[in-house]
DNA sequence: CGAATTTGACCCGCGC
DNA sequence: GCGCGGGTCAAATTCG
């Protein structure tokens, strides 16, 4: 049907965005760019007068999400004195000049750790699984997984990669052994990878060790609600549905996607829309891509990993808002999560009721009664929560980190805006909040497009879009 | 005609 | 052991 989402993901990113939505384009080049955020709110304010709001929210926006900010204070600034004003540009000037630097390096950045992760991955794979992927063949892949998720399920395994069988499985596994070899990795390059493999091998165990992260056995989710008329949302990727059901209390269908991207991409997503509000449509992403990603698809694979990791981190002990935002996030955690767990938050914990997985929920559907509000975010550890966002680590336990807005930051603000005109806006959030999970506290998006993490054996992240 | 979607059957974990 | 419900498979069907 309409699943293709890589299409209108392409359409949404790029030129054919109409004037109209000037608004959710910003905020997404927000997001993933530096330079071209900076330019166009200088230009925005100037030859786009009828676009202040979308200016001024964007700077706002700017200020919670960006690193380099510098621009938005300079504007506001500037029309002070007129003698000052060819400074600040000048500035300014400057500025931009090293945002687009900044950002070439990023982007350099990004297309090298793709390529290094996919050389890993390629050899991970066939060094140490072998003998799996023989009998993975043989089998089906499917109860290959089921097999190890089984097994590790029920302790909570800090599987060491180590020649083991499980060290090897929880490598493999998100991977499958693509059949086609996505890129350029055989041959010539075996050599020189395997010098880097080893080190970013062990940097990958230590990471995972200290994430409890053992694969298959903990699945954890994220969730976000936004509003959004689409059926489904464009994440950039493409998806293959292959389930729909009749969800218990629920007269909407519940609809399963696989990623299709590469053929043992491990990803899912449900697709739903909550009963109670049907305009609130709810997307679960679950697993990370074992392939090469395009920007947009980036943002939303960033996402997921991102909160898995918190997800998982934090899961590892009782659950303690405050300590993970801090520890692991601590950029997103000014500007996302709130440390203080509100009662409150009894809206999300519908959701999390009957959730068998560890699950942190991102919900944008809460209205954002003040538009105007010049709040704006501080990097105070214990700041008001942006956005709602809420975690449920096992299956009993519901955390909350960010509860409803009670004070709506100007963040949800932009989002909600953004989102009310187009739904892909979810998009471009989760590739902010992704960029500060990352702890890159840039916004940037690789555009190689970002494996999957492969630390994260397991994630879902959860978006609801309800239709205004 | 190949690829994607539909849809009922099937699998599996869980609670009773 | 049985039924229920979530999730997946795969044959049939539809789409481009
Ligand atoms: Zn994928």
């Amino acid at each position: 049907m309409a699943e293709r989402s890589t299409d209108s993901a392409l359409f949404f990113s790029e030129e054919n965005c109409p004037r109209r939505r000037v608004e959710e384009v910003d905020f997404f080049s927000k997001s993933r760019s530096v330079d071209d955020d900076g330019v166009e709110d200088n230009s925005g304010k100037d030859l786009h007068p009828e676009d202040d709001d979308h200016a001024r929210i964007g700077s706002q926006v700017e200020t919670g999400l960006r690193l380099l900010t510098g621009n938005t204070a300079e504007e506001e600034v500037a029309p002070e004195n007129g003698g000052e004003i060819s400074a600040l540009q000048g500035d300014l000037n400057r500025v931009q000049r090293e945002n687009r630097r900044l950002k070439t390096m990023v982007n350099q950045l990004t297309n090298n750790y793709s390529v290094l992760y996919n050389h890993l991955v390629l050899a991970t794979s066939q060094q140490k699984t072998p003998d799996l992927n023989r009998q993975l063949q043989a089998s089906k892949k499917d109860d290959m997984i089921t097999t190890i998720s089984k097994n590790n399920r029920n302790k909570s395994p800090d599987t060491n990669i180590s020649g083991d069988d499980n060290g090897a499985t929880t490598l493999s596994l998100p991977i499958k052994r693509p059949p086609l070899p996505i890129d350029h990795r055989s041959g010539p390059s075996s050599p020189s990878s395997s010098k880097f493999l080893k080190p970013i091998d062990e940097k990958l165990e230590s990471t995972m060790d200290q994430g409890s992260i053992d694969l298959p056995c903990r699945k954890a989710r994220v969730s976000v609600r936004a509003r959004s008329e689409a059926p489904m949302i464009n994440d950039g990727c493409q998806w293959r549905k292959y389930g729909q059901k009749m969800a218990k209390g629920n007269p909407c269908p519940r609809a399963y996607y696989r990623c299709t991207m590469a053929s043992g991409c491990p990803v899912r997503k449900q697709v739903q829309r909550c009963s109670e509000d049907a305009t609130v449509l709810i997307t679960t992403y679950e697993g990370n891509h074992s392939h090469p990603l395009p920007q947009t698809a980036t943002a939303m694979a960033n996402t997921t990993t991102a909160a898995a990791t918190m997800l998982l981190a934090g899961s590892t002990t009782s659950i303690n808002s405050s300590s993970i935002s801090t520890k692991d996030m601590p950029l997103l955690n000014p500007s996302f999560l709130s440390s203080s767990v509100d009662p409150y938050t009894s809206s999300m914990a519908t959701f999390s009721a009957s959730v068998p997985f560890p699950t942190i929920t991102l919900d944008l559907t809460k209205p954002l009664p003040n538009p105007t509000q010049p709040q704006r975010l501080q990097q105070h550890p214990s700041s008001p929560f942006a956005m709602p966002i809420s975690m449920y680590n096992k299956p009993g336990n519901a955390v909350h980190f960010a509860q409803q807005m009670r004070q709506p930051p100007s963040v949800v603000e932009t989002v909600t805006a953004a989102i009310k005109s187009d739904p892909n806006f979810t998009v471009a959030l989760a590739s902010a909040i992704t960029s500060y999970m990352n702890g890159g506290g840039s916004p940037t998006i690789p555009p190689g497009g970002t494996p999957g993490s492969p630390q994260f054996p397991q994630s879902c992240t959860t978006f609801s879009n309800s239709t205004n």
